[in-house]
DNA sequence: GACGAAGAACTAAGGTCTTAGTAGTAATGC
DNA sequence: GCATTACTACTAAGACCTTAGTTCTTCGTC
């Protein structure tokens, strides 16, 4: 009556790791103490906390860490930008059909954009393909 | 040392929950039968199992049931475009930094638009302010 | 070299998720 | 009315998540 014992695949990272991944790829590399700084005063991690998710994150090969004095290193191997990505690409094909535009659709239509934001994004389009 | 007790929020639908919830916002109206019908053959849940995650998302007031006959139809209370509109705004909050326009940069940069998407999504923009 | 402090590894505990068996109940067929 | 069958409620069980205490190791200090 189990959960299948999951196959290998980048799985999502948790909330908890994300929060981490966020300070990992703002400050490059950081030790245990560095995160916690980096988290806001009212996010009050146990310092094993924060190191058991590090150590969590680096069995999922998502960071790695090298010896330094006392304490160790970590820093990201899974760029922000990739993981951006795949994030994306698992929510059009879970929630959006595969089809890129109907997020977009819904995205126009239901979060609320400043109009510079609107200007930005027909920007980048400017760059793509389709005149039709 | 467990976790800290959820406080109320909507909590987003696990993967087998979106699938069902899927096939729940295509056929309006679904009795356990149709759930089970409707899923791909390779897939093969027992109908405990579909029943047991129908209940599941009754509980969580993302459906309701009626009785009707022998058994119960389940029909969705939360809207699919509702939920879309959810998911995106919660992406955009733990991955894009709150920065709608920045999942559109990595939208059509790194997954795959065909031509017609792109122009699709030139139109919506349209009716948007921000002319500049 | 002994001691104290800092850090890592180990472990635990309570929670959710997924899957599905078991048992009970209600409708149907004869 | 009674057996069969379909369906629901209850429950279990393993996997994973989050949080953090405990213990062990290591490094610097005197």
């Amino acid at each position: 009556m189990a959960r299948q014992p999951e196959p290998e695949a980048p799985r999502p990272l948790t909330p908890v790791e994300l929060e981490l991944m966020h300070i990992v790829w703002k400050q490059g590399e950081v030790s245990v103490a560095d995160v916690l700084a980096a988290l806001p005063a009212e996010r009050a991690l146990a310092y094993t906390s924060v190191s058991t998710v590090l150590r969590i994150l680096e069995q999922k090969g998502v960071v790695v860490s090298r010896k330094q004095g006392r304490g160790h290193l970590y820093s990201a191997t899974l760029p922000r930008e990739t993981y951006e990505a795949q994030s994306l690409r698992h929510l059009v094909d879970t929630v959006f059909d595969g089809t890129p535009s109907a997020l977009v659709a819904r995205l126009v239509e239901a979060v609320p954009l400043a109009p510079d934001e609107v200007e930005q994004i027909r920007k980048l389009l400017k760059g793509k393909a389709g005149r039709s």
